[in-house]
DNA sequence: AGTAATTTTGGAAACGTTTCCAATTTCTCT
DNA sequence: AGAGAAATTGGAAACGTTTCCAAAATTACT
């Protein structure tokens, strides 16, 4: 195989200069049709193909745009992730991920993409909250959209209302007449956003309008996501003969967990313990979880959608924060 | 802000030439250490961070692996990512993910990042068939490692032994007694990959073994993913009095399925209807799905740990086709 | 036909690195 | 001290585009 051809090439077998052929690859505006067509078939002949890095370092733009993430083990991650590959399929973009683990590397990680301008544009999940007013100030017009954060008038960013959840979950339950009801969720007051947080809220709210006690004997919080321990907590609570009667987790992979450890325990599901989830994430379907489906797939597509606009110079269609509306998932767990 | 420091900006502040700010910033060969802390200090004061299309176009790396895979919205898929990013996040390369919906899309994806130079290698997962040994032809040296793909000898490839596998399950069926055996399947002879074919000879074979028939009209095969059609045949063919006992669906997925249109049906699984499914991804712990396991986070951090030796003229330690182990995992549905 | 306005064109300069080679400095040995 | 070897250093050239500006060609108008 020869030596990959060049714009130069490609300007010599087509007998023009090589701002001809740049103009033809970007568009072709104020370039003569006949010349064009000389142009594409001396690229169709010589099989040229920009080379990448020399047009980033020269236009400037990375043509990338970069998504951090904390949670790549999450099903939620995967569905927003590909609503937003489907909107970004159609543009000429690359997509890169980042994940990370704590809340430093994420700042680190998303200090370095943008000096190193690595990335023209960043979507952010799960925002560690101390790191958005910061990234405001330090780069306040780099192109940014958020999902899920609590900061939200810094950037633009989609988002559900938590608290509006928590207490749809929670109505929902006390509909159907349950009474005696616990909490679970794997991260009180999560460094990365404060989702978990906010349901809470609404899960309060929801008994206080009942006038119905908050019995902290029966939630159930861990630090960190551990399926293992939240097993252990969750058996040592159903096992307990003065049992809540109805359990509203925080994620559905919470709510598969307890419903699993109320099977060991031969408890039915729903007549001995209701569980109501949160996420409708793919799995819910298969274990005909009820819970409260937030538009994953539909908030990546507009995060990303939004992102083109800003890259464009267009300001976006919005205003921010931007909230998703949620739905009540009736199946057969409660 | 000011504009970004260069290279040059350095250089003149640490009172050394650009040669050496770049010597220093590519591990420090050949620099005294005392210019080595000098110019650290320089890069410090000016918050430098080196341009990456400009070093990417000098030295001819693009520092990035690109990712393709047909499958974006399947769970095997999120789950090798996985692995593959942990192990990438090591190294200094950016991760960079395409999706393509058909074969064609998927070649011209490959052959345009490989042409425009927008990676120094690739992970493809389920290359279509036609495609593996077009590359070898097209692009004898470019570093590639495949998952899952039925021309294993021209790059480095990670699989399963998918005839064994459906052995297993099927040999797993079979010793608890269940002799009507249906087999449930996406895609009978996909362009992705022929893993479904390889799993379903498992299947004949130790039917075969065992004497016992292969019953054509208990078999479920659609040309592609579709859920609700899946649902529909096996309403149908749950529903005939003459029923299997017993189903081997080719995926996870599928067999969650089939287990739903038992509850509706009302047969109980396993003791009405046994399942077995095959993947043994993330929501089978939480279904209870008995299933055969395999290796989808290894297989991406063996793939990833194999193109960075590529990358690095190390040669690979391993001979190809490695052959990843089946595991089966016994839970509650058969 | 002649002039002005417009479209089209060519190619130098710029982007910010790495790489290379030659020049300089430092070290080692007699 | 001096010669030779080795380590260190500076900076021009190269990477392959885009972007600009001035020049040339074309078109429109009088």
């Amino acid at each position: 195989m020869r030596t990959k051809a060049t714009i130069k090439d490609v300007a010599k077998a087509a007998g023009v200069g090589i701002g001809t052929v740049s103009r033809v690859l970007n568009g072709g505006l104020h370039v003569k049709e006949e010349t064009r067509l000389r142009v594409f078939t001396a690229i169709e002949s010589l099989d040229y193909q920009p080379n990448q890095a020399a047009r980033r370092l020269s236009s400037g733009k990375t043509y990338s745009i970069g998504i951090v993430t904390p949670f790549f083990t999450r099903p939620s991650f995967s569905e927003r992730l590909q609503g937003i590959e489907q909107t970004l399929r159609e543009s000429n973009y690359d997509l890169v991920l980042y994940s990370s683990t704590t809340a430093n590397h994420y700042q680190n990680r998303v200090y370095s993409l943008i000096k190193e301008q690595r990335v023209d544009g960043l979507i952010l999940l799960n925002v560690p909250q101390t790191l958005c007013a910061q990234l405001k100030d330090d780069f306040p017009t780099f192109p940014i959209v958020m999902l899920d954060v609590a900061f939200p008038t810094y950037f633009p960013c989609f988002m559900v209302d938590d608290v509006l959840g928590g207490w749809m979950a929670t109505q929902a339950l006390l509909k159907k007449g349950y009474t005696r009801l616990g909490y679970f969720c794997d991260s009180y007051a999560d460094v990365f956003g404060r989702s978990a947080a906010f349901r809470y809220q609404g899960f309060v709210n929801a008994l206080h309008e009942h006038g119905l006690p908050n019995r902290s004997d029966w939630h159930c919080l861990l630090p960190r996501f551990e399926t293992h321990l939240l097993e252990k907590q969750a058996h040592a609570l159903l096992s307990s003969p003065d049992r809540p009667d109805a359990i509203f987790a925080s994620s559905d992979i919470n709510a598969f967990t307890i419903i699993n450890v109320a099977r060991q325990l031969q408890l039915r599901v729903p007549q001995d313990l209701a569980v109501m989830g949160y996420d409708d994430i793919e799995a819910a379907t298969y274990m005909n979880l009820t819970t409260i489906r937030q538009p994953l797939h539909q908030s990546g597509q507009l995060a990303t959608r939004t992102l083109l606009h800003v890259l464009d110079g267009v300001p976006p269609e919005s205003t921010f924060p931007h909230f998703l509306p949620l739905e009540y998932i009736a199946r057969q767990t409660i």
